[in-house]
DNA sequence: TGATAGCCCGCACTCGTTTGCAGTCCATGC
DNA sequence: GCATGGACTGCAAACGAGTGCGGGCTATCA
């Protein structure tokens, strides 16, 4: 008596139903599973006869085959599975871009695996480690640090990966993220078109790809429009967090009270100039005007509503998954990047610079 | 020549080595695999010799062997996986709860598959389907319907799970959830201490069970404190969200003027009354007080910063990891569920009721 | 009628690990 | 001296699917 069929014990009560095996389908189909896994298989169908096919599809569908994916991958070592790996789920930043890689995945029978690193590079290797024996067929790697300790490693060894939000240097792996460069511009051109000439940046801290290549946009957007170009108007948070966003813009405004505007490196850094404009009874727009980046969700509801940098997240998920299928499936394929377009979103917390200085 | 083993192809370039596997480690440490197997399996370490142990440990730790958890899979059909089930990663919500569920299964060696249903329930049955082929040891569910068409039978077939921020009534299932009566409570009596009388309620779905809960414990305590029990005071919104909050709003608002306060089924519905407020020029809190309920992120970064009720979202998910993990260790207990503590948040959208009425 | 080719299909092995069973070896007891 | 038992360890068969190889069958042609 096979195990894996119902089947009536001794006693009479009925055991549970194992899930129908190849086996069982080629069985009711009169069939060696052989032929049974060749007819289920659209690739080897041609192997078999148009009749036999056709009763093995029907006897699949019939006993609810559903192939056992864990066997297929021991066999094949394919998972049909990828890794995904990002600082923090809890960041609002990466929910829509897990969705759009979810998204594309899926239609191809893919699914991902997500880890978290909390940015600590031990836990990021372990996780990586883990999601590599578990057979993932790539990686998307979302976690930002501007270094890459075994990045270069996994590269070599072969491993299939797709950067997103992140540019490695001298590393041949594509990567898909913003447009941050011309992001940077044109919330620098908004404010220099509203008059204000004095602007300051709250860049994002330097260890990140993202943190240098926004901050090295904005001295060269300041200088394009002729603006005020003084380095001490910049300042590196050491997290792209609220926190740490305030503590930049305290120590900002205790060294110069001059600027009208700010250019933060995120919306959580604008989210941190709030609480320190509360703090200092500083009204903004009127004295002080800030633009963030990214448009995370919910961003619309402060007040003021930010005027911020909208960046197409569920986009840059979509194609960095749809890049690593590439990947997998032509390995030979030249690496290519992926600079996806943004948008300059006004709201509230822009306005022309007030006639009178800013406290 | 072994294919999996570093070696020379007789055009003398190294082909990539294979990882180690589980022979490579016998054959090094000059024993059988099963032995090997059981040296390295802590719990049938005892059946083999202290000093081969250390051999097969020894070697196995040069190799640097990691078990293959596929062939494993496959073999004791236990995957060390559970699956998590929840309805969108992108609502806030739910970030902080599948954080705290990956805290404890890492713990435990454990990891999470999550797929998102859209509370579809065709998706959600696919996605079910997808994630038991893959041999998933239990399910987290957290989509808060409040029917459960196969959720029965699953439970049926055996099926380990719990179920999160939802209770199914007739369902011998465990369920870990916020204390929602509570914490409704809390609310009406914050409003009721700062004076208000005449309170509304802006309800959840009543097809999710959070929804009924919440709407239920409203009336009870309205009738506790004495308050006005006017049915027509509560609307049920179509979703969670604020598009449906603020529509509920403005026909609350249509229909009656004499309330000045509103107890929120949840943060989003109230976000939905502050768009309300904006469009009618109605001012927060000096003439409507509002109350929501989860306390997410930012929420305290909203003009005027949100009272709600704090939900411990990580913990909630932290504890269900734990119960499914008993779950599976030991089949025969008995369903438990859990209640999880909740704390009012009191910030600025909740003053006392202002001496005119409300617009 | 016999040789050949081509189409199907089954046999048997493989992926890496676990585990029931049986065998070896040594020490102990009578 | 031989049986008994206990402590280890090897053998081999699984788990479920995929695949190279060869064999059987039919059709075609000489």
């Amino acid at each position: 008596m096979r195990p894996n069929q119902p089947s009536l014990t001794p006693a009479g009560e009925v055991k549970r139903a194992q899930p129908p095996t190849l086996r069982d389908v080629a069985e009711a189909a009169g069939v060696h599973a052989a032929t049974a896994s060749r007819a289920l298989n659209p690739s080897t169908r041609r192997l078999v006869s148009a009749e036999t096919a056709r009763r093995v599809i029907k006897a699949a569908k019939t006993l609810g085959y559903q192939p056992n994916p864990i066997a297929r991958s021991l066999k094949t070592a394919k998972s049909s599975t990828v890794g995904l790996v990002i600082p923090d789920l809890t960041n609002p930043l990466f929910p829509p871009i897990v969705r759009g890689i979810e998204d594309v995945l899926e239609a191809e029978g893919f699914s991902a695996w997500i880890v978290n690193t909390d940015n600590d590079p031990e836990r990021e290797r372990a996780r990586i480690d883990s999601l590599r024996s578990r057979q993932v067929e790539g990686l998307i790697i979302a976690t930002a640090r501007v270094d890459h300790p075994f990045l270069e490693a996994l590269h070599e060894q072969g491993v299939k990966m797709v950067l997103v939000n992140r540019r490695v240097e001298n590393l041949e792996v594509p990567c898909v993220t913003a447009d941050d460069a011309t992001g940077i511009a044109l919330a620098v051109r908004h404010l220099a078109e509203l008059g204000h000439r004095r602007i300051a940046h709250l860049a994002g801290p330097h260890s990140t790809s993202t943190g240098v290549v926004r901050s090295r946009a904005f001295r060269h957007a300041i200088r394009d429009h002729g603006l005020e170009d003084d380095p001490s108007l910049t300042v590196e948070c050491a997290h792209w967090n609220e926190a740490d966003g305030a503590t930049a813009m305290r120590e900002l405004l205790d060294r110069d009270n001059r600027f009208t505007a700010v250019v933060a490196g995120n919306d959580l850094i604008a989210l941190g100039c709030y609480d320190v404009f509360a703090e200092r009874g500083i009204s903004c727009p009127d004295e002080m005007s800030v633009v963030g980046f990214n448009d995370m969700p919910f961003i619309d509801k402060l007040r003021p509503p930010l005027t911020t940098v909208g960046v197409p997240h569920h986009d840059i998920g979509a194609e960095a998954a749809r890049m690593l299928l590439d990947c997998i499936e032509e390995p030979d394929r030249r690496p290519r990047s992926l600079l996806l377009p943004v948008t300059l979103v006004v709201r509230d917390s822009t306005a022309p610079p007030s006639a009178r200085p800013s406290s």
